[in-house]
DNA sequence: TAGATTGTTAATCGATTAACAATC
DNA sequence: TAGATTGTTAATCGATTAACAATC
């Protein structure tokens, strides 16, 4: 492994203090960073020690070019003649991707989305810590959901001023959620991870970082899709 | 609104039958069209009659030029001079993405994201009927979520083959997703919304689209600009 | 008609792929 | 060393934006 910690040594965009700089990063590159992760997990998983872009672009459908240009936004993680280190590989994309910045998330909205999201190892497994849920109805506050408090609405600006979680999970009515939004912002949140159905841009607070997910229009353009493959089938019958 | 059945009649890129063709449209497009769907079906509720291209790229934070362009892929929609009647706009769109094709959709995986899913009013809202779930927890088995029954996952095949669903959203441990997609590629689904943590990829079954869908990319992506813009901030402390 | 705004072409920009020299 | 494979530059491709003639 030692031509690994060499290839640590000279290469890589680092700044002053030595960190990876991810500045200058196209967006689309980005997108494709925890793809390479997951991709990368699953080798580590079946103890791979290396493997090319050529034999990775396989797996993954991408091309090796794409592959090797992506990787080299950030630096040289590879070596020439022998590959890429898998798991050196796996833990600088976790590093880029903040898996080792102990973040901490909350949950606005404990319904049956809520619920499901916090439920799930998608945080742990990221480097995540869920903090909390936060919910109006009277039912739910005290309560617990998979081994984490839900709170009162209104204790949301006590909490994160203790708690100073960077990320919040926004799973209430679409009509509860700016308000909610601006709320956290003012409480110093870094990013909200939104699933209510408004989309969400706030310009008075820049410094939060926002990812709108509408999980409609994923399967709007599943349906286009299936519809649009009915009809050149009937399209091609009738030549 | 005459002027509108005029452009209907006039204008569009049709095939021979009538329908708007949609086969040879970039992919970027057609990830937008959604969104597009949004914000008229709001425009609508609001009871606005016309809206012009720049007047929509103002509130939707893209250009006039980008709108004009996409919808021209499928026809001309608008009208110089007036812009773009907001219900025949909508409804042309809501076309497009098969609003009114009568979809239908089972649900398998009856597990947290199943029931969260299944209990939206998403399905409904765009015209997608929710048909059953589907799991193998003997406790659930016979049971009702949001009103739909849940079925033993050996019931798949028969009840396909007599409702004949087009939609299977796969909310199964990735262990069981390939197996499971693939008894409904033989049954003859359309369509799969893979919310399972394993990428699928059919290659023996070409014809079923299939929209892997990772929520775990999205936080990833989400933390990435968090870390991210925290050392730029700490980088331009530092000067 | 005059003003407005689309539809559409041309110019620009960004992202992907190909090619190959550098080098392990 | 010879073979392999990266890092990186140049070429291609696709998507976005700008501009304006067509036209309502």
């Amino acid at each position: 492994m030692e031509h690994i910690d060499k290839v640590a040594g000279t290469f890589g965009k680092r700044g002053e203090s030595g960190e990876l700089l991810r500045g200058s990063v196209s967006p689309a590159v980005i997108r494709r960073l925890p793809r390479y992760h997951r991709y990368l997990g699953e080798l580590l998983r079946n103890n791979r020690l290396r493997i090319s872009s050529s034999e990775l672009s396989k797996m993954m459908k991408v091309t090796a070019s794409q592959i090797r240009q992506d990787l080299n936004c950030f630096g040289g993680f590879g070596q020439q003649g022998y590959g890429y280190n898998v798991k050196y590989l796996h833990g600088k994309i976790s590093e880029l991707l903040g898996v080792s910045a102990g973040l901490g998330a909350i949950v606005v909205g404990a319904g049956n989305l809520g619920r499901a999201l916090v439920s799930s190892h998608m945080f742990e497994r990221r480097g995540v810590t869920r903090l909390a849920l936060f919910d109006v109805d009277p039912a739910l506050i005290g309560s617990e959901i998979s081994g984490l408090s839900v709170y009162a609405l209104e204790q949301l600006e006590s909490f994160c001023e203790q708690s100073r979680p960077d990320i919040a999970v926004l799973t209430t009515p679409k009509e509860a959620a700016y308000e909610v939004a601006v709320r956290l912002a003012k409480a110093g949140i870094r990013g909200i991870w939104n699933f209510s159905n408004m989309e969400l841009h706030l310009e008075e607070y820049p410094e939060v970082i926002i990812q709108n997910i509408h999980l409609g229009d994923s399967l709007m353009t599943l349906c286009y899709e299936i519809v649009s493959s009915a009809e050149s089938n009937r399209q091609s019958d009738e030549e």
